[in-house]
DNA sequence: ACAGATATACGAAAGATTTCGTAGTGACAT
DNA sequence: ATGTCACTACGAAATCTTTCGTATATCTGT
């Protein structure tokens, strides 16, 4: 048996240090804040949150510089995946037709998405063939 | 302009009674502790749950007999579909298409639930070019 | 060497969520 | 009428998250 899959769960103010971090890549303190543009926070606030969000493995930094660099470990479409998982078995029953369905109707995809969406539900569908 | 839409964002623990609400319809204390099966918790902390979420409005109660009778006030469509959006925006950039793949990638639907999602594509598609 | 700017460390307050214990009240059977 | 049982009210502990102030160390230019 595979060994159970680790799954990061962050919250919402940890979710905004780490989208900074995955559109930039390593940044410091003072980078991750100057990307947080509209929101309005302090520096310390920041920097306690990546050294929280480092102890819980969400986050690793480079001491080696004065200025710690902090990358996020997890990549970003495993922790955008257990978003997802987990807003789907807490709201959908593990639906994800049930999902797909809410979230397209609640915000209008683009005619290209839509075209994207029919490709990925293509290859589904052949693989569901396959096995 | 329409009034401001009202989003109400249950937490965790406020979804799961919501749940039992929307699956069985009205319900005491007893009856929403009784279907929350697998999670061990008290009578008093269902009680207490309960009575923060009618203060929020998330529920209301009809205090006529004296086992109180519970009812979520706002329809589970909407409440998913806020919980959707709020997702969408925080993990997603606003992108409901990427959202959608994700979730499609993470849990495998069925034969049954794809050809319901291309069927809202087929529909969002023609509401796309009329507009 | 010193002043000023910039970093990290640490503690802790403030808020929100979740949980439960205790007390009080009403219903009901004996 | 009285003991038992189920219910609500209330307060508060326990966690978690978010935020920031203060202390201390390090660099940099003069």
């Amino acid at each position: 048996m595979p060994k159970e899959i680790e799954t990061p769960r962050p919250t919402n103010g940890e979710l905004a240090l780490l989208a900074a971090l995955w559109q930039a890549g390593p940044s410091t303190v003072r980078e991750v804040l100057d990307r947080m543009g509209n929101k309005e926070v302090g520096y310390t606030t920041v920097l306690k949150q990546l050294q929280i969000m480092t102890e819980k493995g969400l986050v690793q930094r480079d001491e080696s510089a004065r200025s710690h660099i902090y990358r996020a470990t997890k990549p970003e479409q495993d922790v955008k995946r257990s978003l997802v998982t987990d807003l789907l078995e807490r709201a959908f029953a593990g639906s994800s037709a049930s999902l797909v369905m809410h979230a397209l109707q609640t915000k209008k995809a683009s005619a290209g998405e839509l075209r994207e969406i029919r490709a990925l539900l293509d290859s589904l569908d052949s693989k569901g063939k396959r096995s």
